[in-house]
DNA sequence: GTTAAAGTGTGATATTAATCATATTTTCGC
DNA sequence: GCGAAAATATGATTAATATCACACTTTAAC
């Protein structure tokens, strides 16, 4: 049933980590394996504390990943799309997520099972060198986002919220930052640690000095260059 | 020559990834292509930003890894000891140290070519495995870390850095920090993003408040819980 | 469409934190 | 052991941030 239409072989997410270092003779068994479910917009896939199953993909949309902070101050983990692992973080030696995710707009999300994706870990070794590649990247951004915050005042947090969301979602031709209309103020304030408020305020400071656009939740970012050299060390 | 005193069969350093996950077999083979070498107090193993020829083990003594920050405010990644893997943050495809690593006390490090350890992952799954999942580890870790810091005041900050190294370090039987005599105010400071003038005047506050007793650079922790309840959740 | 609820914008005020100055103590080389 | 240099402790001052209040706007539910 290789050439059915939801078979791996004709998926259009070639970012895809299974895909992209797996030789084509297991896609096969990989897509068997496989579960696809679709959430509306807003839904949690998985809640931080829960048993966790196994692996996901995010095949479409967005999806927000966050940790339970004191105070409700939750803080923004990343947002995942476009075929991007997902729970990657769960792949630890325990078995509870440690952050949750939940869906920005609509989304379809596949799943594997821990143990059938440790078997596939096992037998392609590319996989496993790969992924491991990957999380030390992603420790390495990590660091530079820890050593950031402790460095940044508040209208630098802003300023570096504002890019790492052009970073990851794009502009617009008009220059405007992709869903971020999808965004609320708390959850920019929550990628940086700030508070809603702060968040609100920088920005009308912005605005009035012409470094963006606002209208409603849409955001241009007129001036990147002006914007990048607030955050320049 | 598996059986001269520097041979991995007769490390005492048991929580080596090598040792802990590669067959007794490929052992010889890991001894040969092993470089150990002894640094002196206080010297660099590696500076960020230089190449990175490869991977490093603590075999034995007290390693500082940092990262350089605007402003000489450094931050400090991690205290490496006992046998850890030391550089792993350079496994990523590029080539050049995105961390410096300096020693505390006196310090033997293993050291293995990049080509050499790359082929010893690919020879044996079970390390790539479960570098892998300490990888997943440390990354949850850090993303602890950075909401803490997003979090935390002054005070706040300071007690976790003091939890921080009890955690790492240990507690000697009259509740001295272990090897807290081989950090500065500075060093302090650089864990959670501050500086050694905000330490001071908090640990003096601690102090005042008898929840710690200072003695030169020595500090024993009385009352640990309470310190605990400092940066409760 | 109407209404309630949630989210956003903005100013005033209280609190906290950063910076500087300087005294004191500790460390290190000779 | 002595002197110089570095690190630490502490108070005063200035700057930045957090918090609250409340008006306004948008969103969602009925």
């Amino acid at each position: 049933m290789t050439n059915n239409r939801d078979s791996c072989l004709n998926c259009e997410n070639n970012n895809c980590f299974i895909k992209r270092y797996s030789p084509i003779s297991i896609i096969d068994d990989v897509n068997k394996n496989k579960m696809v479910s679709r959430f509306p917009r807003k839904q949690h896939i998985f809640h931080e504390g829960n048993e966790n199953p196994g692996i996901f993909f995010v095949k479409s949309g967005v999806v927000k990943v966050y940790k339970n902070g004191a105070f409700n101050k939750d803080q923004i983990i990343r947002f995942s799309l476009n075929g991007e692992i997902l729970g990657h973080r769960g792949l630890q030696k325990s078995t509870i997520f440690s952050v949750s995710a939940q869906t920005l707009t609509e989304s379809e999300v596949c799943f594997f099972t821990r143990e059938y994706f440790f078997y596939l870990l096992e037998k392609v070794p590319q996989l496993t060198i790969n992924l491991m590649l990957f999380y030390a990247e992603e420790l390495n951004q990590e660091e530079s986002k820890l050593r950031d915050m402790a460095i940044f005042n508040v209208r630098e947090k802003v300023a570096k919220a504002l890019l790492t969301l052009v970073e990851r979602f794009g502009l617009k031709t008009n220059k405007e930052i992709k869903y971020i209309e999808k965004l609320s103020r708390q959850d920019i304030a929550e990628l940086v640690g700030l508070t809603s408020n702060q968040v609100t305020k920088v920005l009308a400071d912005f605005k009035s000095e012409n470094l963006i656009e606002i209208e409603g939740k849409k955001i241009r970012l007129a001036k990147k260059p002006e914007m990048e050299n607030i955050i320049a060390i």
